[in-house]
DNA sequence: TATACGGCATCCACTGGATGGAAGCACGCA
DNA sequence: TGCGTGCTTCCATCCAGTGGATGCCGTATA
């Protein structure tokens, strides 16, 4: 027989979105072999999707025959989250400029810490996080102010699972990190050293939208002068108020157009439309 | 007779892309009905789709039922280009830093510069562009400036279309605006006065690599200060050697995954995997 | 030089997933 | 109560999508 033995129950879709998904991980170029084991599709469906893709934009290819994702996928996606990013983004920067110090903002994301922008210098320290990127909630500073103040089922439903260890300074016993939680809230900050890599550690602060918690900034600094990262705690919540009040007039979903809670008659953004 | 008359000619990743494409030129989250009418889809087959791209997490909902990007597009999608925007990210933070003014990386996508990184102050001023945001590049100074030293053949063939008329100040005419390349390329960089939108100027400079353009740097004044703009020329020159400097070991394709030479034996980008 | 191999592109007969008109539902408004 | 709008569900039809097979190209091995 040729063809037609279509493996049931997938559609078209899915399989668009399994290799899209292939580059979820990785900034390498992928050869077409890759994309089909990734997405476990054959290699000749994958082939002509991936032609069909390219043919968008949604990927490219690169000039030694890997696969990349496309611009046109970038500018698209740009307008996700924009509300919160580009109102913040002066914020994250001013506090890099006010402590020399790696600044990132980060949002909760299912069980995900995720890098919503971050700012750093010119001399790169060893990155751990990057935008778009994503860290367990309970290894990174800003991860643990998260889970410390979203509504207790959020951190109670995350303890169930079990938590990974990322260097062996992680913190993974849930009694433990119960208690470090309630730390955390007591002192309106978290840090970490080295849970997530070794070197770096970091320190963050709430940011309140509402009485609820709208997201988190924070510093990440190389272990070498991390002894009094508590120094920076004034300028964080500094810049957190000043973020506070850059935001509140902003419905907490809309900011990121993620579903919180069950609101209704969210005012549509305003503003210039079609000119970038 | 009912269903089964699909438009014939059409696949279904084109109709999963005009969906996506639905939110290209906007920020608004759009109903169901608008997607459709911008896909030009059935309403029925419309939904369908949109429900499976929200379960991947490449759409989702708003609270007041409305339609949005994903997180996890967005996600994704920052694997794009990265080695540009984080290599240059520091520099245009830089020329803010020096300047005060909001600072712009620029790339030619096809006949528009798509705007890579942008940086600005807390004091909003009327934006005229946008991160992943693109405008046509005879209307602004980052667009003059990889017009004037793009191949010549790049220029002949963006002559050739009409020039589109952003403001009443904008240039129109082909032949004067070869000749105000011509002076670009004399003069090393590109100034705009309110050709995009009234009441901002802008000024450019090209970043080369490896004797090509590679990208073009920019500042946004309001027209109110904008009488002396010519004074940031040795800050923006200045900052477009380091960022020269700081990309030339990474060959020009592969700063953006765009196929612009046939060049071979591009390395693959290193570093670590997986880990956000 | 010959041979083997891995990766990529193309082909095509078959079929099951995609399709879209229509009907049903939910809500708001007069 | 009745109408209008927008969303959701249903299902008989059928064509777009499928994937095994084949062939090609460049590189590594004998």
């Amino acid at each position: 027989m040729a063809g037609g033995t279509s493996q049931p129950g997938r559609s078209v879709t899915s399989k668009i979105l399994a290799i899209l998904a292939a580059f979820e991980t990785t900034r390498r170029a992928l050869s077409l072999t890759e994309i089909a084991a990734s997405a476990n599709l054959p290699l000749s469906t994958t082939h002509r999707l991936v032609g069909e893709l390219i043919e968008a934009g949604m990927l490219s290819r690169t000039p030694n025959g890997g696969i990349q994702l496309g611009l046109r996928l970038w500018s698209i996606a740009q307008n996700t989250g924009r509300q919160l990013r580009d109102t913040a983004r002066p914020f994250v920067q001013d506090l890099f400029s006010l402590t020399g110090e790696t600044s990132q903002l980060a949002i909760r994301d299912g069980n995900s810490a995720l890098y919503i922008d971050r700012v750093y210098g010119t001399k790169r320290i060893a990155r751990a996080s990057r935008v778009g990127g994503r860290l367990p909630l309970h290894a990174t500073a800003v991860g643990k102010v998260i889970l410390a103040f979203s509504e207790a089922w959020v951190m109670d439903a995350y303890l169930e699972h079990p938590l990974e260890s990322l260097t062996a300074q992680s913190h993974t016993s849930p009694i433990q990190l119960r208690k470090e939680l309630e730390q955390v809230r007591a002192n309106n900050f978290a840090v970490t050293r080295e849970e997530v890599r070794l070197g770096t550690c970091s320190i963050a602060v709430p940011v309140y939208h509402t009485g609820r918690l709208g997201c988190s900034i924070g510093l990440v600094v190389p272990s070498s002068h991390a002894s009094n990262m508590e120094r920076h705690l004034p300028v964080l919540n500094g810049i957190a108020k000043r973020l506070e009040a850059a935001t509140v007039h902003i419905p907490l979903e809309t900011l990121l157009g993620v579903i919180t809670g069950k609101d209704k008659n969210i005012p549509d953004l305003d503003e210039d439309e079609d000119r970038p």
